[in-house]
RNA sequence: CGGGUAGUAGCGCAGGGGCUAGCGCACUUGGUUCGGGACCAAGGGGUCGGAGGUUCAAAUCCUCUCUGCCCGACCA
């Protein structure tokens, strides 16, 4: 590619908006163009890089046995229909009609055109296990895109699935799941750790999280440095102490200005775990048959120096969405807001106890009456509820595996897989006959990578001051060969060489000064340069520097520059190679 | 969807009832320079996001609306 007939142009000062570095210099150094939010096109560079990392996520998923296949990204309603998402899915699937009044969506995944696919293809056992994938455009109507590539409304994802008889077959295809996206990731270059994770709208229970450490990312990952757990805090185990002393009983008391745990542990002088949260919120709860919502007051109590994990609260009430309740919602149900317990309130009202609370004794809790609390209540002789784990993990905390204190830190989600088992082929009639000819719904997985935002994670991870710095498996192009020479002749040559031999070259060939070549060289960042000045060309020999270290500068003899560069690619090729991580998933 | 902020040349920004709307970068032409974002000269490029209103006069004031960005809610 000649860099004077190059589509993008590259911009010297960063457009508004571009608040990471990898953002700004995907912008600035010409790979991609936002159109709109959370729309972006793909340049020259940004497509190059985009293919690249395709190739690699098809080497891999073809080495497990995926097939390639390309699914609509223009669904009916009726599979979503079928499935029940077409009505639990709110706002952030876009739905249309076509010319005569069908139900249209566009597939923000595609596990219901997959399975439709499957129960026309599958009759028998004897065709299972398969794995079928596709790299496609996905449209998700994300109520607030941000952070560039990272969280965007239409974007590319690999999506796999596998079908199997049994859980076993869906153990294999998912450990060769986990294994083959630690082969990616790093193929790709990018580190990555596995984190345990909630399977939210997707149905089904196993599920990991592929996340990129990084401050720009919007999820939090809560680590054992002692003994390697890790989860994403809205699923995140810690282990509780429990307090437990012979039940007093209960006591009225004044706390008069006491509407947080923090006054209420003050005035009455005692530690905020020796109280007990309650925490209000709506349910939204959908029947899938005829997609009627209903709404139910929740109530979450978790001892007082724990918080509310909403995640885990909206999991265990089975609740298809969250909101924080309304006070006069709270009052209807015979309970007082700053004063709040599951004490006496009415029979409607899903209570939810934290383990903590379920494990504690004599616990200072909410009177429901303005300006009173209530001293030594205790879950199941005072209230009742469900018991289930609906706090939130923190840094310190100890962790559930080995007690040590647990961490956390910011994650971007760049893959993930799932066990769906039987959501999607119970509801969508997706089955096989067994060996005794009974009908069983096909045990199925699904397993996404976002190629788009793996990009912007590589170049949030490999870019410095001047630019971008993009490994060799996924940069654009291999060589920038900058020509600083007034006679073009050398570097025509040099530039028909190099490609000819099957190398990809970007050739600086614009009449421009050696410092905006060397700044946009910087900027764009392929992994080798080559430089031709008359310093060196007049001993015979080229200038090389790795983008990586700038600072080093080695040369190549003219006579052997294709060989030599050859080399040098191979080299860094290999360096990839031998990098490669090789993990193997453990069922627990 | 709530809160904030901003839309003026391709990009970054200034101007804030009055006459021909500016600056830097980028772009065009000519010349000089030629190994880390060169210099000189001459140019081109704008329905000031849109609609309506106030006014003798609106980029500027008012109303509505659209769009981007940030925080939150939300998010496989």
């Amino acid at each position: 590619m000649r860099m004077s007939r190059l589509f993008s142009k590259t911009l010297r000062e960063a457009p508004n908006g571009a608040d990471s570095k990898g953002y700004e210099y995907l912008l600035r150094a010409g790979f991609i163009r936002q159109l709109g939010a959370g729309i972006f096109s793909l340049l020259p560079f940004g497509f190059n890089a985009t293919k690249k990392i395709e190739q690699i996520i098809r080497e891999e998923m073809n080495a497990i046995g995926g097939q390639e296949i390309l699914m609509p990204l223009v669904n009916p309603a009726d599979i979503w229909k079928e499935t029940g998402r077409y009505y639990s899915i709110d706002k952030e699937m876009s739905r249309f009609s076509d010319r005569v009044g069908r139900d249209m969506v566009l597939a923000m995944t595609h596990e219901e055109a997959v399975t439709d696919l499957a129960r026309g293809e599958i009759d028998s056992y004897k065709r299972l296990p398969l794995l079928v994938y596709q790299i496609q455009t996905k449209w998700r109507d994300d109520p607030r895109p941000r952070a560039g590539l990272i969280r965007v409304r239409e974007f590319t994802m690999k999506d796999s699935y596998s079908f199997d008889v049994d859980q076993d077959g869906l153990d294999a295809q998912y450990a060769a799941h986990y294994k083959a996206y630690f082969r990616i990731f790093s193929r790709a270059g990018l580190p990555v750790i596995v984190v345990g994770a909630d399977s939210g709208m997707m149905g089904g229970k196993i599920s990991h999280e592929y996340m990129y450490l990084s401050s720009i990312g919007e999820d939090t990952i809560i680590t054992c440095p002692a003994c390697g757990y890790t989860a994403n805090r809205q699923v995140a185990a810690f282990a509780k102490t429990s307090y437990t002393e012979e039940m007093k009983p209960v006591e009225k008391v004044l706390t008069p200005e006491c509407k947080t745990i923090e006054e209420l542990a003050a005035f009455l002088k005692i530690e905020e775990r020796q109280t007990a949260k309650a925490v209000f919120m709506v349910g939204t709860f959908i029947n899938d048959t005829n997609g009627e919502e209903e709404e139910k007051l929740i109530v979450g109590i978790v001892r007082g120096d724990l918080d509310v994990e909403e995640n885990k609260l909206q999991n265990a009430a089975r609740a298809n969405a969250l909101r924080p309740a309304h006070s006069e919602e709270i009052l209807a149900k015979g309970m007082v807001p700053g004063y709040g317990s599951a004490i006496g309130c009415a029979k409607d009202v899903l209570v939810i106890v934290d383990d903590s609370v379920a494990n504690s004794n004599n616990l200072v809790a909410g009177a429901n009456e303005e300006g009173y609390h209530l001293l030594n209540t205790n879950f199941g002789r005072d209230y009742s509820g469900l018991v289930a784990d609906i706090a939130s993990a923190a840094a310190g905390y100890a962790c559930p595996e080995c007690g040590k204190p647990l961490s956390s830190s910011k994650g971007v989600e760049v893959g993930n897989i799932f066990q769906l088992n039987t959501r999607y082929s119970e509801s969508m009639n997706c089955c096989y006959q067994d060996e005794n000819g009974v009908r069983k719904p096909v045990i199925m997985g699904s397993y996404g990578i976002g190629v788009g935002r793996l990009l912007a994670c590589l170049a949030e991870n490999y870019s410095d001051e001047n630019g971008l710095s993009l490994p060799i498996s996924v940069a654009p192009m291999q060589v920038h060969l900058v020509s600083l020479v007034k006679d073009a002749e050398v570097g025509e040559n040099l530039y028909k060489q190099l490609t000819s031999a099957g190398i990809e070259v970007l050739y600086d060939d614009r009449k421009e000064s050696a410092g905006v070549k060397f700044a946009d060289a910087d900027l764009i960042g392929l992994p080798i340069r080559i430089t031709l000045g008359n310093r060196s060309l007049k001993e015979g020999k080229v200038e090389v520097k790795l983008r990586r270290n700038l600072e080093d500068t080695f040369s190549f003899e003219l006579a052997s520059v294709v060989e030599e560069t050859k080399a040098l690619i191979t080299r860094l090729e290999q360096e990839l190679e031998e990098a490669v991580v090789e993990t193997e998933w453990k069922k627990a």
